[in-house]
DNA sequence: GACATATCTAAAGCC
DNA sequence: TAGATATGTC
C-alpha cells in the first residue's frame, strides 16, 4: 500500500482509489470523509498522473473548500487555481469568462440576500402590493424556488394563469428579472442557473468544460438541489467520472431546496454506480453512536447503514429536566465547571452548546457572563450582512459600477443627507423619464433644484465623490480609497458623533473591515501584485463570512445545531429538548419535516466525541410568554441502554435509574405528534387543535376549576383569549395548561 | 425629513 | 421578550 494511503481503512482506501466511473460514497458522521476525499485527489494526481486542472471538486461552503484545498496541498503540493471551490464560485469563475454569450456584461455584479430584498421592496412599492400578503421574503422564496427548478419568469407566468396571487407573483418575478438585468446583476441562484443555461445553449462550450473537468467530485451531496445536480450531470457528460460524497442522514437543508432524492437515487441516475459505505466512526464513543442511531433509525426514507466504532462505550448520555430555562443554563454552566475540575485536560474550547434557535443563546450569555465563563456565540448575522459593512460595500460597488441603482438607493441617505423618501422617488421618476441611471439623475439640475440647500450640497458632494473615485480607483490603493470614502461621504463622522454603544460597535466593524483590506493587500504584495478594487470586490462576492468561529479560542462555543454540522467537540450540550422547540412546532404537521428535525438531532448528537448532555426546561419563556413544556419525542426514541437521567418530578427521590426514565410526550405512530403545546401554538390557525379539555391524572378539568402545582401552588383554570386552557397561579403569572401534566393536580 | 412612539410578530442560513 | 417596521409629532 502506498505510504500516504496507509492511514486509510479498507473502505476508505477503496473509495480513494476508485477513480473511474460513477461512485457514491455514503460517509457517515465522523467517518473520515474529508480525509478520504483529499486522499482520493492525491491518488489521482500522484498515482494516476491526472492533471490537477482536470479535477473539479465542489463543496457547499468556502470553509469546506478551504479545508479541502489545504489538505490536498499538504498531500501533494500547491496547484494555484485548482478547481476546489464552492458550487457558486466555480460557476462565477465560468460566467466571468462566458457571460457575454448570455447577453451579460462580463463585469456583472453579484447580488446577495440584502440586495435581493431591496429589489423586492422596490417591486412591492411599484406594484403597490400589500406587504402583508406579498412580503419581500415570500416573493424572493418563490423566485428562488422557480430558479432552482429552472422555471423562467415567462414559464411561471404561463403556469400562473391570468388571475390570483400567482399572477401577481409572476409579475414580481418578471420585474425582478428585468431589474437585475438592467443593473447588470446576477443573484446567487443565477450563478448556477445561468451556467446550466450556458451549457444547454452552447454545446461547444459545454464540451470544452467537459474536456477540462474529466474528474468531478461533489462534497455534501445530500445538500444539492435539482439545479446543482443538473449542472454536475451535464459536466460529467459521457465519461461519468463522478464521485459524490454524502450522508442522507445529515440532510438538514431541505427547507432551502436541498433534494435528498439526489442521493437516494444516485444509482438510478448513474447506472453501474459503485457504492462504498464508510461506516466506521472515529469520533465518538459507542454510547453516543448507538444512541444517535436509535434516533435516526426512526426515519423511513433513508439508506440502510449503521455506524460503528472501535472505541469504548464511554459514559452514558445524560438527560436533565430543569425547572426553567434559567436553571437549565445554570445546570450547564455548573456541569462545565465540574467536568473541567474532574478532568484538568479539558479546556473551555472542548465544550459546545448546540440549540435549535438563536434566541436560546441569550439565557446562556446571561448566565455565563455573570459567572465569568468564557464563551463565543456563532450568531446568525454574517459580518458582510452588517449594515455598516454593507453600506461601505455598496459605496465601493458604485465606484466600480456607477450604474448600480440598488447600491445607490441604499447609500443615498446613509449617512443622513436630508434626501428622504420623497426626494428619492423624484430621482427615480426623473431617471425613468430620461432613461438615466440614478446617479446621473441625482446629479442633474432637475433633481438638484428640487432639493433643500443642505441636501443639494450633500448630493453634489456624493455624486462628485463617486465619480472622482471611479476615475481614480486604479491610481490609489484600496485602503486609501476606503479611507477616502469613509471621510468624504461623512460616514465615519456620522457614526462617531452618535456616541452610542451601537455606533461604537459599528465603528469597530468598519475598522475590522479595513484590516481585511490591508490583509488582502499584504497577500498581493507578497505575490508582487497590486490589489485593485475590482479584484478585491471579486474575491468578496461569494465570501460568506470572516469565519467567526474560532476553534482555538479557549471559550465555550454556542451555536445552532445547523451551524454545528461538520464540527466536533469533546463535550456537547443540547438544551431545549422540548416539543415545539425541538422539534420545532412548524415541523410537526408533516411527517417529512419531522424527519428533517430528526436528522438535525442526529447531526447534533454525533458532534460529541466523549460526553453528550441533553436537557429540557419544564417552564420556558418564549416570545415573552412562559409556558409549560413537554419533553421532545426524540428523547423517548433514544434507547434507554445508553441514557441516564432524571425526570424533574422525581428529583426529590434522587438517583432515579434509567429504566424509570419516561418522557411524557407520546408518539401517535403516525409520524406526527399531538402535543398540547403544539396545539396551543397552532390555536390561532387551526381551530380543531385548540386545547379545550385537559385531563389531570384521569380527572377532567374545565375553566373555573382549581388545580395545584407542586411548585407554583394553587391556580385557577381559565380559557384564555386565544381559546386555550390556561392556569393562572397567584403571583406566578399565566401558564398554558398542558394536558396530562404530571405535577398538576385537581383540587 | 428626522426622530419618537406604537404595533406587530416570532426557525434554521449555505453561496 | 426584543427587534423590525408602521405611524405620529415636531
Amino acid at each position: 500500500m502506498l505510504d500516504y494511503l496507509s492511514k486509510l481503512n479498507e473502505q476508505q482506501y477503496k473509495a480513494a482509489t476508485c477513480v473511474d466511473g460513477p461512485l457514491l460514497i455514503l460517509a457517515g458522521a465522523g467517518s473520515g470523509k474529508t480525509g478520504t476525499m483529499t486522499h482520493r485527489i492525491a491518488y489521482m494526481i500522484k498515482e494516476k498522473n491526472i492533471n490537477p486542472y482536470n479535477i473539479l471538486a465542489v463543496t457547499f461552503t468556502n470553509k469546506a473548500a478551504g479545508e479541502m484545498r489545504g489538505r490536498v496541498e499538504d498531500l501533494c503540493g500547491r496547484y494555484p487555481g485548482m478547481w476546489i471551490s464552492t458550487f457558486h464560485s466555480s460557476c462565477l469563475r465560468i460566467l466571468r469568462k462566458e457571460a457575454d454569450k448570455l447577453g451579460y456584461d462580463k463585469n456583472f455584479v453579484v447580488y446577495d440576500t440584502v440586495d435581493q430584498k431591496a429589489v423586492a421592496k422596490a417591486i412591492i412599492k411599484e406594484l403597490e402590493l400589500d406587504e402583508k400578503i406579498f412580503a419581500p421574503a415570500y416573493i424572493l422564496s418563490v423566485i428562488s424556488d422557480n430558479k432552482e427548478n429552472q422555471i423562467s419568469a415567462s414559464d411561471f407566468l404561463i403556469k400562473a394563469g391570468s388571475f390570483g396571487p400567482n399572477k401577481t407573483l409572476a409579475s414580481c418575478y418578471t420585474m425582478y428579472e428585468e431589474k437585475l438585468k438592467s443593473n447588470n446583476a446576477l443573484d446567487f441562484d443565477d450563478l448556477i442557473l445561468k451556467t446550466v443555461e450556458l451549457f444547454e445553449k452552447f454545446p461547444d462550450v459545454l464540451s470544452a468544460y467537459q474536456n477540462m473537468f474529466k474528474y468531478i467530485m461533489v462534497d455534501e451531496y445530500q445538500d444539492t438541489n435539482m439545479l446543482q445536480y443538473k449542472l454536475i450531470k451535464l459536466l460529467a457528460g459521457s465519461t461519468k467520472n463522478i464521485c459524490v460524497v454524502g450522508d442522507d442522514d445529515q440532510c438538514i437543508y431541505e427547507w432551502r431546496g436541498a433534494n435528498i432524492q439526489n442521493i437516494l437515487s444516485f444509482e438510478v441516475d448513474f447506472p453501474g454506480a459503485k457504492i462504498i459505505k464508510l461506516e466506521q466512526n472515529y469520533r465518538s464513543t459507542g454510547n453516543i453512536i448507538n444512541a444517535a442511531h436509535s434516533v435516526i433509525e426512526n426515519n423511513k426514507g433513508r439508506k440502510d447503514k449503521k455506524l460503528w466504532t472501535a472505541s469504548d462505550d464511554g459514559e452514558k448520555i445524560e438527560y436533565y429536566r430543569a425547572d426553567d430555562d434559567k436553571e437549565e443554563a445554570r445546570y450547564i454552566a455548573a456541569k462545565i465547571n465540574k467536568l473541567k475540575r474532574e478532568d484538568p485536560t479539558l479546556s473551555f474550547k472542548d465544550f459546545a452548546i448546540l440549540y435549535r434557535t438563536n434566541v436560546q443563546s441569550r439565557r446562556f450569555e446571561e448566565c455565563f457572563g455573570s459567572l465569568g465563563l468564557p464563551y463565543q456565540v456563532l450568531s446568525g448575522l454574517r459580518f458582510y450582512d452588517r449594515k455598516e459593512i454593507k453600506d461601505m460595500l455598496c459605496y465601493m460597488r458604485l465606484i466600480l459600477n456607477p450604474k448600480d441603482d440598488i447600491s445607490l438607493i441604499r447609500v443615498l441617505n446613509e449617512p443622513k443627507r436630508g434626501i428622504g423618501d420623497k426626494s428619492q422617488q423624484n430621482i427615480q421618476t426623473v431617471a425613468r423619464l430620461n432613461g438615466w441611471n440614478l446617479l446621473e439623475a441625482l446629479g442633474s439640475d432637475v433633481v438638484l433644484d428640487g432639493l433643500s440647500s443642505r441636501a443639494r450640497d450633500e448630493a453634489i458632494n456624493l455624486v462628485n465623490t463617486i465619480k472622482s473615485l471611479s476615475v481614480e480607483q486604479n491610481n490609489m490603493s484600496v485602503s486609501d480609497l476606503y479611507d477616502t470614502l469613509l471621510f468624504k461621504t461623512g460616514y465615519m463622522k456620522a457614526l462617531e458623533d452618535m456616541h452610542t454603544v451601537e455606533a461604537d460597535g459599528r465603528v469597530d466593524n468598519i475598522l475590522e473591515f479595513k484590516s481585511v483590506i490591508a490583509e488582502k493587500e499584504k497577500e498581493c504584495s507578497e505575490a508582487d501584485e497590486t490589489l485593485t478594487l475590482e479584484s478585491f470586490m471579486e474575491g468578496l462576492a461569494l465570501v460568506s463570512d470572516i469565519d467567526n468561529h474560532d476553534p482555538d479560542a479557549d471559550s465555550v462555543s454556542l451555536m445552532t445545531l445547523h451551524s454545528a454540522k461538520g464540527l466536533e467537540f469533546k463535550v456537547v450540550f443540547m438544551p431545549g429538548m422540548e416539543m415545539g422547540l425541538f422539534p420545532s412546532y412548524r415541523s410537526m404537521d408533516k411527517g417529512d419535516n419531522l424527519e428533517e428535525e430528526r436528522r438535525l438531532c442526529y447531526v447534533g448528537m454525533t458532534r460529541a466525541k466523549e460526553r453528550l448532555f441533553l436537557s429540557s426546561a419544564e417552564l420556558r419563556m418564549l416570545y415573552g410568554k412562559t409556558d409549560f413544556t413537554s419533553e421532545s419525542p426524540f428523547l423517548s426514541e433514544i434507547d434507554k441502554k445508553y441514557l441516564t437521567g432524571h425526570a424533574v418530578y422525581d428529583k426529590k427521590k434522587k438517583n432515579i435509574s434509567s429504566d424509570r426514565f419516561n418522557p411524557v410526550s407520546k408518539y401517535n405512530g403516525n409520524d406526527s405528534y399531538v402535543s398540547p403545546i403544539a396545539a396551543a401554538y397552532n390555536a390561532k390557525t387551526r381551530a380543531s387543535s385548540i386545547v379545550q379539555k385537559a385531563t389531570l391524572a384521569g380527572v377532567e378539568v374545565l375553566p373555573g376549576d382549581k388545580v395545584e402545582h407542586e411548585k407554583f401552588g394553587v391556580g385557577t383554570v381559565i380559557k384564555s383569549e386565544d381559546n386555550v386552557l390556561t392556569v393562572v397561579f397567584d403571583g406566578c403569572g399565566t401558564k398554558n395548561l398542558a394536558k396530562d401534566l404530571a405535577p398538576l393536580k385537581k383540587v
